[in-house]
DNA sequence: TTGATATATCAAATATTTTTGATATATAAT
DNA sequence: ATTATATATCAAAAATATTTGATATATCAA
């Protein structure tokens, strides 16, 4: 089956999906569009509490959103593009079978 | 500023991620892959209870993932494919901001 | 070594979401 | 008119997720 090939299947679509229900993990991945970032500046720019961004990042983590990588005291964050090519694939296969074996309209 | 070209916001789109962050919900979008359905064919496919079923449908019909139209006593419920390709667009708008603005690596 | 900073984690309190079973409404069939 | 079917909605119960404040750990600076 060509379904084969997918890079992410139905749970993992799931588990990023639940990763990015929440206005404060959207709010840290825009953080993040601008490369990386570490744990105490979101914290800054947000005004959230520390444990609160931490929570969230794990989140985020734990989905495959995001990777992080330790330098001394800091632990910087960024995206994981693939991932999320592979979240835009996913939604581009359901939009094309769809349009493909849509039969009345 | 080009944001404002965006078909949709940082909070619709958070609205739509919550829609689609739940098992029962994605299966129900698959189904309607083949077009449209009805909830008593949606209950029977999946055997789970009828105001289950009708719950998690209003939850993405509130999100604009679906939109319905009755016919006698059925209702019957499709993918408003727009508002997928928003998604897609709007994924893929954050992929390629993080790809001109990293400056490292 | 002592003190400060960055981060993660934990348990309890809160809040939100989901499930369940019951009921209401509309449509159609007998 | 009565009965059956499709769907939606509601309130209570159950399940999950989030927030909070405290504490632990590691790193660095003085």
């Amino acid at each position: 089956m060509l379904e084969q090939l997918k890079k992410i299947n139905s749970a993992q679509f799931v588990g990023i999906m639940e990763s990015l229900s929440d206005p404060i993990r959207i709010n840290i991945l825009e953080l993040m569009m601008n490369g990386e970032i570490c744990v105490c500046d979101i914290v800054k720019v947000t005004g959230l509490s520390q444990s609160k961004i931490s929570y969230h990042i794990k989140i985020l983590k734990d989905s495959g959103l995001i990777s992080d990588r330790q330098e001394g005291r800091w632990v910087y964050y960024k995206l994981n593009l693939e991932v999320l090519s592979d979240i835009q694939n996913w939604m581009g296969n359901l939009i094309q079978s769809s349009k493909n074996k849509r039969n009345c309209k």
